[in-house]
DNA sequence: AGTGCGACCCGAACGC
DNA sequence: TGCGTTCGGGTCGCAC
């Protein structure tokens, strides 16, 4: 699943083959990929714009052009390749992106969540999606005390309000679950509930464990893959996410899994009291 | 405001 | 073997 790791992946990827190219032309051929604005609007606005850089904030990857950000969030299997024009086009690309050097970005998603925003650069951070957006792992300004506020109404359990992007971006469900292991925390303890003490491991772990899996690529499971042929390492690293009925690494006790927000959550009951 | 949950999708995994 | 059913993942919108 593309999460904060695997999107500084494709990022990284991505500016090594478009940057400087000129989009000639646009075909979307599942319309509700585009979020904002009209599809019409889209495809007249995106005309001659150029890929100047790639950023990300969050999920959210940023291509900068000209006068606007591409904005795209990948879901669960948002991805995007480079084929050459009059290439077959596969069943699940849905925008294609035709350069000025006779190549294409393909944007390919099989579940069709994934979303794209085309906003004017001088809004970006006022407007939504990017306007919601909590703090990064690596911001200074990620806290205790801003955990503490952010948390003090809050009884839902801590593995739910991890994935709140509007606290901290770039958790997703995978992270979450080898975040509060590493912790020690019980994924069901209510956020407002949590010590000084955890609060602070979790900052710390956060950052370890998403740094962690950035210089591995990402994670690779199920079927997703950052673009063709590009695998992520991180799932050989994971402690207890989709460890069901193996041994803790810690304790030897058995991984169990549960459900927290709907979410499955995997967890050792001895080491996360 | 905080919380809970269905909806969005469809391939893979599962059950029979 | 084949076929029907369930699951999962991030986010949003809606009801309470």
């Amino acid at each position: 699943m593309p999460e904060l790791p695997e999107v500084e992946t494709v990022k990284e990827t991505l500016k090594r083959q478009i940057l400087n190219n000129r989009i000639v032309g646009v075909k979307v051929h599942y319309a509700k990929t585009i979020e904002f604005p009209s599809v019409e609007e889209f495809k007249k606005q995106i005309i001659n714009q150029t890929f100047i850089d790639i950023k990300r904030r969050g999920k959210w990857l940023m291509f900068e052009l000209n006068d606007y950000y591409l904005l795209s969030h990948l879901r669960m299997e948002g991805k995007y390749n480079i084929k050459d024009i009059g290439d077959e086009l596969d069943k699940h690309e849905h925008v294609v992106f035709t350069l000025d050097n006779n190549k294409e970005l393909r944007y390919k998603d099989v579940r069709k969540f994934g979303k794209m925003h085309l906003i004017l650069k001088d809004d970006i951070y006022n407007r939504l999606p990017l306007k919601a957006l909590g703090l990064e792992p690596n911001d200074k300004e990620l806290t205790v005390k801003y955990l503490k506020d952010k948390y003090k109404n809050k009884s839902l359990p801590i593995k739910t309000v991890l994935l709140d992007q509007q606290i901290i971006v770039g958790i997703g469900n995978i992270y979450a679950d080898e975040i509060l292991f590493l912790s020690s925390i019980n994924p069901l303890k209510q956020s407002k509930k949590l010590t000084k003490k955890e609060l602070q491991l979790i900052i710390d772990n956060t950052k370890i464990v998403l740094e962690k899996a950035i210089k591995a690529g990402g994670t690779t499971i199920r079927s997703y893959t950052s673009s063709e042929g590009v695998h992520g390492k991180f799932q050989h690293e994971l402690l207890v996410h989709g460890k069901e009925g193996k041994p803790c690494p810690k304790c030897n006790d058995t991984i169990v899994k549960i459900k927290v927000g709907g979410r499955g959550t995997y967890y050792c009951r001895k080491c996360q009291k």
